[in-house]
DNA sequence: GTTTGACATGTAATTCTTGACACGTCAAGC
DNA sequence: GCTTGACGTGTCAAGAATTACATGTCAAAC
C-alpha cells in the first residue's frame, strides 16, 4: 500500500508521467522505497479508476501524464493520520554481515571494502541530488529535501561503520578467540 | 533468497528451533530483514530437504531443533561470494517523511514527534540487546554484534535527523514560500 | 478440574514485488 | 535510408511476504 501513496504524492507535486514517476522514484523515494515500472503503471491505472489521479495531458510517443486530484491528496492525508505506520526496515545488505564469519578474515575484510565504495558511491549521488536539483520550488521539494538528509546522513554513518567494523574483524574478531569489539561511545 | 541464508547462519551459530529462530530473529535480523513464523517454518522444510539444515534434536510439544550442516555453512560463503549484491533499502516511515507537506505543520510535527519516540525505544531495546546477551559466545555471535552496532548508530542517527528535521519545519519549510533546509555539515 | 498464557508448528489465501517479455515512437548520427 | 539509443507504456508469470486461520501441548495459577 505505500507505493500509490508515494505516487500520488510525486503526483500532488508535480504533474508527471508514470516513465517520469519511474526514474523520478529512483533518484528520490527510491531510496527507501524501491518500485520498478512494471509496478508503476498498473498502480497508475488503478489510481484513476479510482479518481485519486486524473491524467491531464500527454505528449509524443503515448506519454501520458497525471495529476494528484484533492480527494488524492486527501487519501495521503488520511494514509498519514489513520493508517498504522510500519517502522520495519528491509536491508539485505546488513543481513549480509551477520554472515561475514563464516569468510575467512581477509575475505570478510575484502567484502566490507566492496561494501563501503558503494555506499560512498550512494553518498556521492545524495550530494549530486541535492547539489543539482531546486529543492526550495515547493512544499513537496523542500519535505523530499528532509528526507534526502536523512539519506545522506545514513551513508556518512554507513561508512564510518564499515570502518570501525573492518577494525574489529582485521583485529580477529571474527575468529575463535577473537576479542569483542567493545561498547563504544557515538554521537 | 535471503531468509534461508539469515536461518542458515542462526542455526550455523547455535541449534534452534522454528519459533526460537521466530524471537531470535526479532531481536537480530528482524531489524533488517523482518520475517514471520509462516514464512519460516515453510523454509526450514525446505533447507531441510535440500540437506542444507538436518534436525538434530526434538523437545516438548513438538519442538523440533535445527542446525545447519557443513553443506548449509558452504551454502552461506558461496552467497556470500558469488551472488549479486543488493543495497536497496525498503523502509516506509521515510517514504511518510516525503508527504508531511500535506499537513498543517504542527501536525507534522507532532507526527514526527511519535516517530521519534519510536526510534528511542529501538534504540533502547538495541543497547539493552547489548547489555543482556553474550556476544564474545561465538564467531556468530560477534558478527551480530557488528550488525547490531549498526542499528544502535542507525537509530541514534535517526533521532538527531529528527530533531533537525522538526526545527526546519518548524521554521516553515513546508509551508508555502518558507525556507529551505540548509545544507548542514555532518559527521 | 479448569482456565489462562506461553510454547510450538503448521497451512491457505491474498497481496506485493520482481524480472522477463512485448510493443511502438522519435531524434540524431552515420 | 538505416541504425542506435533514449523515450514511453504496458502485461504476465513466478516468487516473496503478510495476514488470517488452524491445531495442539504443557505448566502454573485459581
Amino acid at each position: 500500500m505505500s507505493l500509490r501513496y508515494g505516487l500520488l504524492d510525486l503526483l500532488a507535486g508535480e504533474p508527471m508521467s508514470g516513465y517520469d514517476l519511474a526514474r523520478y522514484f529512483t533518484l528520490s523515494m527510491g531510496n527507501v522505497w524501491p518500485a520498478q515500472h512494471s509496478q508503476i503503471y498498473p498502480e497508475l491505472a488503478k489510481l484513476a479508476s479510482e479518481g485519486l489521479i486524473t491524467q491531464t495531458g500527454e505528449g509524443p510517443r503515448g506519454r501520458k501524464v497525471y495529476q494528484t486530484t484533492p480527494a488524492g491528496v486527501e487519501a495521503i492525508r488520511a494514509w498519514l493520520r489513520a493508517s498504522e505506520r510500519d517502522y520495519s526496515v528491509r536491508y539485505e545488505a546488513l543481513l549480509r554481515v551477520f554472515c561475514l564469519w563464516v569468510l575467512p578474515t581477509d575475505e570478510a575484510l575484502a567484502y566490507l571494502q566492496r561494501d563501503r565504495a558503494e555506499y560512498e558511491r550512494h553518498l556521492d549521488q545524495l550530494e549530486k541530488a541535492l547539489a543539482n536539483h531546486d529543492w526550495a520550488a515547493s512544499p513537496a521539494s523542500r519535505a523530499s529535501r528532509l528526507a534526502i538528509e536523512f539519506g545522506r546522513r545514513f551513508y556518512k554513518m554507513h561508512i564510518e561503520w564499515v570502518d570501525w567494523a573492518a577494525e574489529q574483524i582485521a583485529a580477529g574478531t571474527l575468529k575463535p578467540g577473537g576479542p569483542l569489539p567493545p561498547v563504544t561511545a557515538v554521537g
